[in-house]
DNA sequence: CAGCTGACAGATTTCAATATCTGTCATTCC
DNA sequence: GGAATGACAGATATTGAAATCTGTCAGCTG
């Protein structure tokens, strides 16, 4: 069953649009495009998604979840302390970050322009990964390593403090020569916080 | 002596400069306006200023050593242990970003495009602040209260952590009601990772 | 009749002609 | 003679008309 002339589904549009965005970019991508692409009249593709704003929040969505699932497995890997847990959390979404600015950067910059417009997408996604975070955390106080008053606040507090290394408006340093130190001196400060006394 | 119809002075233009770009913004002043402010012609700015971003960063670079002038007082403070110092000296950072990106949004607008583009005044004004933030960091290494390997190196790292709070990309976000919480649970952190043990 | 179409109004973008600006420099003025 | 001027070339910005796009919907189609 080869995908053309099969029953258009939001699954479809979503994957043509991904391909429209990889290729014209953010600012030349429209619906019009999109339909061409799947061999239907615009019309058709706003049956689906009410607005354009929606269906590039539904890509956006899909790509962002994909950063989210490569880290969760740090998230749940038990042989690991929490320290080390969370030490290969920050570097595995430094690298994922950086690694879609260089290989996708249409796609990257669709996720900025919702970034800066504090879009749908962008807020679950910031949501998701400050849940992993607070599990880390959360580990941590459990194993007796970590003191905290508050996990999730502590999650946030990580979070914004890492974010010379995964908000997509520092993106263009992340190929300057000294990044990894950084993002190390950083962490390291920041794990030395977090443990517990004695 | 009125300030009118004396000598040009480089000075004299950077304070036309100023009111010029706080009226009209980053993207409409120019430097005819400048000249056509001070009653003289656009040729003799050249004069004083290679280029007009030579000009836009000169103005810059006054504006920013007033916040950097308003913090060394604190940096000096010898009443104050270094942890309040540290502490004092971040809120204060925020308090005076904060002032100018809504008293003076003009200015301030001036300043992220600079930033934005690495001119020379914003680097040298972020190496200004890492040097308060590394004295800062020193003092507390030589009272025996805070450890680290390399003050400077620190001092870059808490400069990273703290971005959210004072790159004006985040200025939208200043104004938000919970960010005077953000920025406490970020230096609290930090400030708990600097500590000495025991 | 559920799903698709294509014509449409209003909003947005493109494009090219026009105007303004930047930076230089030969000349003028005190 | 050192400082200021203003005309100038090339670069950049503005403008308004034409083209395209978004989102809707009455009607077609299988």
């Amino acid at each position: 069953m080869p995908p053309t002339s099969e029953t258009l589904t939001a699954e479809r549009i979503l994957e043509a649009t991904e391909e429209v965005l990889r290729r014209h970019g953010p600012a030349k991508a429209t619906v019009v495009d999109v339909a061409r692409a799947l061999g239907v009249s615009h019309g058709s593709v706003y049956r689906h998604f009410r607005t354009k704003a929606a269906l590039r929040d539904a890509v956006t969505k899909k790509w962002l979840d994909r950063t989210f699932d490569s880290l969760s497995g740090i998230v749940a890997a038990d042989d690991l302390d929490p320290e080390a847990r969370l030490r290969a959390w920050f570097t595995g979404l430094f690298a994922a970050k950086r690694r879609k600015a260089g290989d996708e950067p249409e796609l990257f910059a669709t996720f900025s322009v919702l970034a800066t417009e504090n879009g749908e997408a962008v807020g679950q996604h910031i949501a998701d990964l400050t849940g992993q975070l607070t599990r880390i955390v959360q580990a941590g106080v459990d194993a007796g390593t970590f003191t905290c008053a508050d996990p999730a606040t502590t999650a946030r507090a990580l979070f914004h403090a890492t974010g010379r290394f995964h908000d997509p408006g520092y993106a263009r340093e992340w190929e300057q020569p000294g990044v990894e130190g950084e993002l190390e001196a950083v962490v390291d400060l920041l794990v030395r916080g977090l443990r517990a006394r004695d």
